[in-house]
DNA sequence: GCGTGGGTCTGT
DNA sequence: CAGACCCACGCG
């Protein structure tokens, strides 16, 4: 008999012991019966061990799947760092099937794109370096040297996969690889079809496809041989995983490149602080064709200033495009009773609902809980419950009113649904059949807007003001990112509403984004990331009382650790959400294993830890 | 994570 | 005293 540690997929669990009469290849996905859950689980064979003293279960089944040594160790690594058990790091991964696999024949590509004499020293310091960032503008061509050295790594026989931040970006990458890789490139994303990724999957493992082009998951896939990884807008949040296991991809990027030997590609116009300070640069400015961009401030309260009318006013009436960006949805208020000014909080999250006006009813955005738009306010039973500060929808009809003959199209989630209906606006878009696109953090995510020459920001004081040390970081990369937006042929407008005009300014016009992020690094020596690990911890309960025991417990518990210090602790800015209430504790530390140590001395069912947070 | 079994609280 | 609810427990 054989004794096998297995990790059981998508469990908490640490491994456990099974046995098999037969020899079983470490790495092999078994299915496994395992005390009170009914249907088998799958597992993944970690190594065989001696004979326990306790009784063993046999393993079920044998499946022709497998996870190579180099899936199993980064799984290990992606659990020690980010606190979750080995199967849920495994998890994450699509396993190589025997079935399908099959040995590569040799092709070849050859692309037609010429690099400029900049983007060819980009290309070399790049290659050169290993890991580096390519710190390039808008307007800058970085995705022809991200194609040329993929292409590079395709002729050695080697594959490629170029990370993108959302779903939303792929489309138009779409289209501009298959014209140089045809049908050795595949996009991948968690909204793919179940049907369409086994299809991926199987071309992958027998050659056929060479080149991935999608969302962080694309990073688990069975690659034989990857030969490099490109991380477009490696600056954007939705980078790190919110769910476990809370991973950063770009940290795990760089993980597999220093060990495994892939180059690794950052790209960004707008460069995170921390990859700016951990990975030498190429700054690439160039652009192809001249662009002015010119930028008004506004401090007006108003959702639409008048200023800001007539600037889109004149826009439109040239026959040009606006965009209007929005912060995302859950940063302003958007109901209001006209009498108490108050508004109506999700009974199961304390957060405002929104109105939306279409279905009768307000929505909670965090839990998705509907109710009907009362008729009277439900705090003081006279007044009516309006809209008040922007949301897209109400700066839509804003606009609607004020340009009756225009076409003004919503750009949100709540709009855009599906891959279809994405390629569609965006279509209509650049075909010139809308006038307006009004949108929030979507509209700023590198699409190519052709005709667009006034770039109108609302709200970006609330990112400027958010309780996070990135918040400047955040509001500054978000600004400069939709005015790269407008005038991406000719001339551009933005007009930004802040009251914070020194600061945008200062660094938009008269600095270059390097020199915030100069300035922005000494401001963060020795308080924050990158200088210091920081990890937050959530504890969430339904009841209030004994989830403040806990935290109020470990409160306690970690500030007896010397080596590490509590930044702080209290509410969640959400209280409550999803009918819990939640409590958070900040921890930092300058050494990663004092940090480590102490997330993984926490033991508790309410909590949940994440490590590098963007809070 | 998940189901269990045991403890406690509630209401007639 | 049944039924609802909560929680700690352990899984090989």
């Amino acid at each position: 008999m054989k004794y096998y540690e297995i990790a059981i997929l998508k469990s908490p669990l640490a491994p456990l012991t099974y046995q098999c009469e037969h020899n079983i290849q470490i790495g092999a996905k078994v299915l496994v019966k395992l005390a009170r859950i009914k249907k088998l689980c799958e597992a993944v064979v970690l190594k065989e061990v001696e004979k326990p003293e306790f009784k063993c279960v046999n393993i079920e089944e044998v499946t022709t799947e497998y996870y190579t040594q180099q899936m199993i160790e980064t799984s290990k690594f992606v659990s020690t760092y980010y606190v979750c058990s080995i199967g849920e790091a495994l998890s994450s991964y699509i396993p190589f099937d025997k079935t399908f696999e099959d040995s590569f024949e040799k092709k070849d590509f050859k692309s037609d794109i010429e690099l400029s004499e900049k983007q060819k020293e980009a290309f070399l310091f790049l290659e050169q370096k290993k890991q580096a960032l390519l710190f390039a503008n808008t307007g800058s061509g970085k995705t022809e040297v991200y194609i040329k050295t993929i292409e590079k790594h395709l002729n050695n026989q080697k594959q490629a996969v170029l990370l993108m931040p959302e779903i939303s970006l792929t489309p138009q990458m779409q289209k501009r690889l298959e014209k140089v890789f045809n049908t050795s490139v595949a996009i991948w994303h968690s909204k793919v079809t179940k049907k369409k990724k086994k299809q991926i999957t199987q071309g992958l493992l027998n050659g056929e496809i060479r080149v991935i082009a999608g969302a962080r998951s694309s990073l688990f896939l069975p690659f034989k041989n990857l030969g490099v990884i490109v991380v477009d807008e490696e600056h954007d949040e939705s980078y790190k995983s919110d769910s476990k296991p809370r991973f950063q991809t770009k940290d795990l990027a760089i993980y597999l490149s220093k060990k495994y030997d892939i180059q690794l590609i950052l790209g960004s116009a707008t460069p995170s602080a921390s990859s700016f300070i951990k990975i030498p640069f190429f700054r690439l400015k160039q652009t192809f064709f001249e662009t002015k961009r010119l930028i008004e401030f506004d401090n007006s309260d108003a959702s639409l200033s008048n200023k800001i009318i007539q600037k889109i006013q004149q826009t439109v009436k040239q026959n040009k495009q606006v965009i209007v960006f929005l912060p995302t949805r859950a940063n302003f208020k958007y109901q209001i009773c006209t009498s108490c000014g108050k508004s109506v909080e999700c009974p199961y999250c304390s957060v405002s609902m929104s109105l939306h006006k279409n279905d009768l009813a307000l929505k909670c955005h965090y839990c998705g809980y509907a109710q009907q738009i009362p008729e009277f306010c439900p705090s003081c039973n006279t007044g009516i419950i309006h809209n008040l500060r922007v949301g897209t929808a109400q700066i839509e009809e804003e606009l609607k009113e004020l340009f009756p003959d225009k076409n003004i199209k919503r750009f949100d989630r709540d709009e855009i649904k599906t891959d279809a209906k994405l390629k569609a606006v965006l279509n209509d878009f650049n075909n010139n059949k809308i006038d307006i696109l009004v949108g929030t953090q979507m509209l700023s995510k590198g699409h190519d807007y052709h005709n667009v020459k006034l770039a109108v920001v609302l709200g970006i004081d609330s990112v400027l003001n958010m309780n996070s040390y990135k918040a400047r970081e955040k509001a500054l990369s978000l600004l400069i990112q939709i005015a790269g937006r407008s005038g991406r042929k000719g001339e551009g407008e933005v007009v930004v509403q802040t009251k914070n005009q020194e600061f945008f300014e200062y660094f938009f016009n008269e600095a270059d984004y390097k020199e915030f992020l100069e300035e922005e690094l000494e401001f963060r020596e020795e308080l924050y990331p990158p200088y210091v690990k920081m990890a937050r911890v959530v504890f969430a309960h339904t009841n209030g009382l004994k989830v403040k025991d806990e935290l109020d417990k470990y409160v306690k518990y970690l500030k007896q650790n010397s080596s590490i210090e509590v930044v702080g602790f209290g509410q969640c800015s959400i209280f409550k959400l999803a009918n819990k209430y939640r409590y958070e504790i900040l921890i930092r530390s300058s050494s990663v294993k004092a940090i480590l140590g102490a997330l993984h001395s926490i033991n508790s069912p309410m909590a949940t830890i994440d490590m590098d947070t963007n809070y």
